[in-house]
DNA sequence: AGGCCCTCCTGTAAGC
DNA sequence: TGCTTACAGGAGGGCC
């Protein structure tokens, strides 16, 4: 579910509460993620100070005194600090107990979620190494969008999925996006012209920024580490409605099924 | 290289 | 009411 928005705000939530903390244990509760989790980071880990909490894509990093351990949240997975002897949750699968009473639990109904060992270069990791800049830092520009998007077939909403594209944007953001600068998602890479790339950029870049001023965006089951949820689903312009009216035109929403996934659009501002 | 499909899971809601 | 089915926001890996 978290796309960049939700893991940032994931982020926020967490630092403060991680940043300086010692861990003193790991608990695999279930260690049947994405990929197995590795029974060394309990030793790895134990007594190693959090030094810092980055996001890098959708993966969030936690920097210690022994290396980083990313996290990654699939597509149901969101962290919280409670105290350690608050009772387990059903899907509690990786608990790391801190120095100060609390603990981090990573809760993820479906197990799509992902906790890999990076060591003392987590930059250079397989998994960080072919992702595209991050949308909201001055590397990601109309430039270099109309450059790699030259002679691409796909649709520009799996364009916009793809991580080595840009980072971080997910289903929600897409379809979002691509209704604030009137491109419809089923148009192909390559016909993006300079001003629409001009336009599509700015869209990314305003859609995440509000998008993590309101806390993210909760359809289901996305809460902050306070339980609070987001709040940016109120702004959803086209993702999710289909068949309402257009916020801007009036016209129905319409909704289409590409590569077994949903995208949205609105027939009259998009083209 | 690029494009497309498959896969890993469970929870929820819609449909019958 | 209860069972079945479709669908859900990710993304790496493999195949053509």
């Amino acid at each position: 579910m978290p796309e960049l928005p939700e893991v940032e705000t994931t982020r926020r939530g967490v630092a403060p509460l991680l940043t300086g903390r010692h861990i003193l244990n790991v608990h695999l509760r279930q260690p049947k993620l994405r990929w197995p989790v590795p029974r060394s980071l309990k030793t790895r880990l134990h007594n190693q100070r959090i030094v810092a909490v980055r996001r890098r894509a959708k993966y969030l990093l936690l920097d210690t005194t022994a290396g980083t351990v990313m996290l990654h949240l699939g597509m149901s997975g969101s962290l919280a600090v409670v105290t350690t002897d608050t009772p387990w949750r059903k899907h509690d699968h990786i608990v790391f107990d801190l120095d100060d009473g609390h603990s981090l639990r990573l809760h993820d109904p479906r197990r799509f979620g992902a906790v890999v060992w990076a060591g003392h270069a987590p930059d250079q990791h397989k998994l960080l190494q072919a992702i595209g800049p991050e949308p909201l830092s001055s590397d990601f520009t109309a430039a270099y969008l109309f450059r790699v998007s030259r002679k691409r077939k796909r649709n520009l909403r799996d364009f916009l999925l793809d991580g080595r594209v840009v980072a971080g944007i997910g289903n929600i953001y897409a379809s979002e996006a691509l209704f604030l600068s009137g491109i419809r998602p089923g148009r192909a890479a390559g016909r993006l012209t300079r001003a629409d790339a001009t336009r599509l950029t700015d869209a990314i870049k305003s859609v995440l920024k509000q998008a993590i001023r309101q806390g993210g965006t909760t359809l289901r089951d996305f809460r902050h580490t306070d339980g609070q949820p987001g709040y940016f689903q109120q702004t959803l312009n086209v993702y999710g409605r289909e068949h309402k009216p257009c916020r801007h035109c009036g016209s129905p929403i319409k909704r289409k099924v590409q590569g077994g996934r949903a995208y949205f659009y609105c027939p009259r501002c998009q083209n």
